[in-house]
DNA sequence: ACATGATCATCC
DNA sequence: GGATGATCATGT
């Protein structure tokens, strides 16, 4: 088996590849397609999102929007226990800090890349040596009118504040299943924004992430 | 610096 | 133990 060279042609090819792979270890994939297995994630935190990637048949690097723009599908891989209780928060995309201008949920960058996810479950106990971690099942996922309605309240209570200049009251207990955390290489980079007066002010980089209870309830909506 | 891929590490 | 705030690698 080796890692597809072009992109799948229909969600069905995607999800079939996904189920190619379902079952794996990391440390297989990562043998058959040639890439060393990094002793642990602390400077690799994005290896095993990269390596899916590449199984998928996603185009490689870090362009903006969606991972399959042709099948309009957004790939994330999730780390899971053993009761598939997801173990990290899952990033989205970028906070717009400086507001534009006739900017609604339904043209938000939150809702086009969670309007179609190709949801990837791995094994991420940390009890468990990263090559033997193994991939699940993986599945399609669409918000449902609930869903929806819960991410659009989050996304207009958390925008809102960006417009009116609080971006630095927001505080990741803020939003139900969305919130909004720092997402920077570190803390001394810093981006434009607007204060309370209008003024530009510079702070850090923010970042929309799903929070695991929700993650956790889609997962289980599959699985049971 | 922005955006992709995320997990780390500290605090509660 | 879990969530929050901080951080790591890479490419454009």
């Amino acid at each position: 088996m080796q890692p597809p060279e072009t992109a799948p042609s229909s969600p069905q090819e995607l999800l079939d590849r996904s189920y190619q792979i379902a079952g794996v270890t990391l440390g297989e994939l990562a043998a058959m397609a040639q890439l060393a297995i990094p002793a642990n994630l602390q400077r690799h935190k994005g290896w095993p999102g990269m390596l899916i990637e590449k199984w998928l048949g996603a185009t490689a690097g870090s362009k903006p929007q969606q991972d399959f723009p042709e099948l309009g599908v957004e790939l994330k891989t999730i780390p899971i226990d053993q009761q598939f209780n997801p173990l990290e928060t899952t990033y989205v995309c970028y906070a717009p800090l400086l507001s534009k201008p006739g900017i609604t949920w339904q043209t938000s960058n939150v809702r086009n890349k969670l309007q179609q996810v190709l949801w990837v479950p791995l094994e991420g106990d940390r009890s468990i040596p990263l090559a033997d971690r193994r991939v699940a099942t993986a599945f399609f996922w669409q918000p449902n009118e609930q869903e929806d309605a819960i991410l659009q309240r989050d996304w207009e209570e958390l925008t809102e504040m960006i417009v009116l200049g609080d971006v630095e009251k927001i505080t990741a207990r803020l939003g139900q299943a969305l919130h909004i955390r720092p997402k920077a290489a570190s803390g001394n980079v810093l981006t434009d924004a607007m204060n309370a007066d209008g003024e530009r002010i510079r702070t850090r980089p923010r970042g929309f992430y799903l929070r695991t209870s929700f993650t956790g309830a889609v997962l289980h909506r599959h699985f049971g």
